[in-house]
RNA sequence: GGGUCGGUGCCCGAGUGGUUAAUGGGGGCGGACUGUAAAUCCGCUGGCUCUGCCUACGUUGGUUCAAAUCCAACCCGGCCCA
């Protein structure tokens, strides 16, 4: 198997018996599609339920664009039928359902974020060579499914099988409700993988059982079934739970690189090496060997990849001034406009008005315990007044350690 | 469908008529410390341009000077029985 694909990777299924068993030898299906010229079709789907794509999820999108450069096809399906059932995976409680609009307007800030539209050496995935990518809307086929086939599809799995998978599992010890129509989503996902012809599954490790669906129903409909491929989950910022946004522990792809880089230079030391390993192509043998410098090295090259070096180097130089407390002197702070405040205004209230907090109580908290300064400056009383545009205009507002913003016109 | 127990702030969980945004823990945020962090320590943790005013204990109504706490109906869930 080249480096490209087994970098990284957790598992892959099925296991060759022997090296003739084509069907189940993944490097000798791969070899063949080559000398054929008939690339192969590598289904990932989305689920459209966040607007937000995180580092976590760029590891499966990373394999996938390696996928695409080794000559294959990537299947991306939107899951805008799916995730209105809501996947009950590593969901602790039933998920909610989103309406059809809602759907569509998180896949397009997907497929923007994914860099559609842009030249691929710019963007997460090759979306510009012809052949390369194939965009599905599972609702195509999920839509007008009628109930005698919906009943052929549940027959094909017992409540066994579903409550041997995880998630349900302990949802159902615990006595935490398992709605009906969450069984639906594996066997749904499942069949997309029949829809679309898919040759391999791609996914993280805690996807294995509806990959797994998606042979068993493949092989219900005389199709060969799907290699299925698991990337191991990225541990979030805290260190212990996996990367998601409502867990709050997730670095944006499209975070400024200053804000990647704060955030990524901290993660705990026990990942560095994993974050190395899964964002980005840097080689072991290049890596520094003190702890604090390896971490520094991980982020500048994690931000590099969504920013480019040149970027990430500032971002780095700045983050170092900011922790040795020369923050005047930091060159690449994004701005922030003040157009739409009416002066004169006070400290709180400028704080909540351009998001930089949740409320205008958190922004009286943060400024009263002592989180906010001006220029490096202190600002202790949250109802400090600023009279004039000109007062605050140019400065860098530092919000706690990570959050630099320069107020601009 | 019947029985039974239960639904409290981001989460868990106290609280069963009365100074109060509601004990405690977790998480989060800020500060100190440090190799950024973790650990530890300290502070904050409903909203509002805030010396005050709103909104909150499943929902709606009721009793009362006063209700998360009492009553009624309804909604949602666990368990047991069918």
């Amino acid at each position: 198997m080249p480096d490209w694909l087994s970098r990284g990777i957790t598992d892959l299924f099925p296991l060759a018996s022997s090296d003739s068993d084509k069907d189940n030898n993944f490097g000798l299906r791969l070899s063949e599609s080559l000398k054929e010229n008939s690339s192969l079709r590598v289904k990932f789907g989305i689920d459209p339920t966040g607007s937000d794509i995180h580092l976590g999820h760029s590891i499966l999108f990373r394999k996938l664009r390696s996928f695409q450069d080794a000559g294959h096809t990537a299947v991306l399906i939107i899951g805008d039928f799916t995730a209105r059932i809501g996947d009950p995976t590593g969901k602790s409680k039933t998920r909610v359902q989103l309406t059809s609009k809602e759907v569509e307007e998180n896949a397009k800030t997907y497929l923007e974020q994914l860099g559609y539209g842009k030249s691929k050496d710019k963007s997460l995935l090759d979306f510009e060579t012809t052949g390369r990518i194939e965009i599905r809307r599972n609702s195509e086929w999920l839509e007008d499914f009628d109930i005698a086939k919906i009943i052929d599809l549940l027959s094909k799995s017992t409540v066994g099988q579903m409550l041997a998978k995880d998630e349900f599992a302990k949802r159902y010890e615990s006595g935490i409700p398992i709605a009906l129509h969450e069984f639906l989503y594996p066997i749904f996902q499942g069949y997309d993988s029949f829809a679309v012809k898919a040759d391999v599954e791609l996914g993280g490790v805690d996807q294995k059982f509806n990959v797994a669906m998606g042979r068993d129903i493949q092989r219900h409909f005389d199709q060969i079934p799907q290699f299925g491929l698991l990337m191991p989950i990225l541990v979030g910022l805290d260190g212990v739970q996996k990367m998601s946004k409502s867990l709050g522990n997730t670095v944006s792809i499209s975070e400024d690189p200053l804000s990647m880089y704060s955030k990524l230079e901290k993660v705990a030391d026990d990942q560095v090496k994993e974050y190395l390993t899964l964002l980005t192509d840097c080689e072991p043998a290049d890596f520094p060997s003190n702890e604090r410098d390896l971490q520094k090295y991980m982020a500048l090259n994690v931000t590099a990849q969504f920013h480019g070096m040149i970027s990430a180097n500032i971002a780095q130089k700045d983050a170092s001034k900011i922790t040795s407390g020369f923050s005047n002197s930091v060159e690449d702070v994004p701005e922030l406009s003040l157009s739409n405040i009416n002066f004169p205004v006070k400290a709180f209230y400028l704080i909540s008005a351009i998001g930089l907090s949740k409320s205008s109580s958190e922004a009286r908290r943060i400024i009263k315990g002592g989180g906010v300064r001006l220029d490096g400056k202190k600002i202790l009383d949250p109802n400090l007044e600023f009279s004039d545009k000109k007062e605050v205009v140019g400065k860098i507002l530092q919000l706690g350690k990570k959050t630099f913003r320069r107020l601009s016109l």
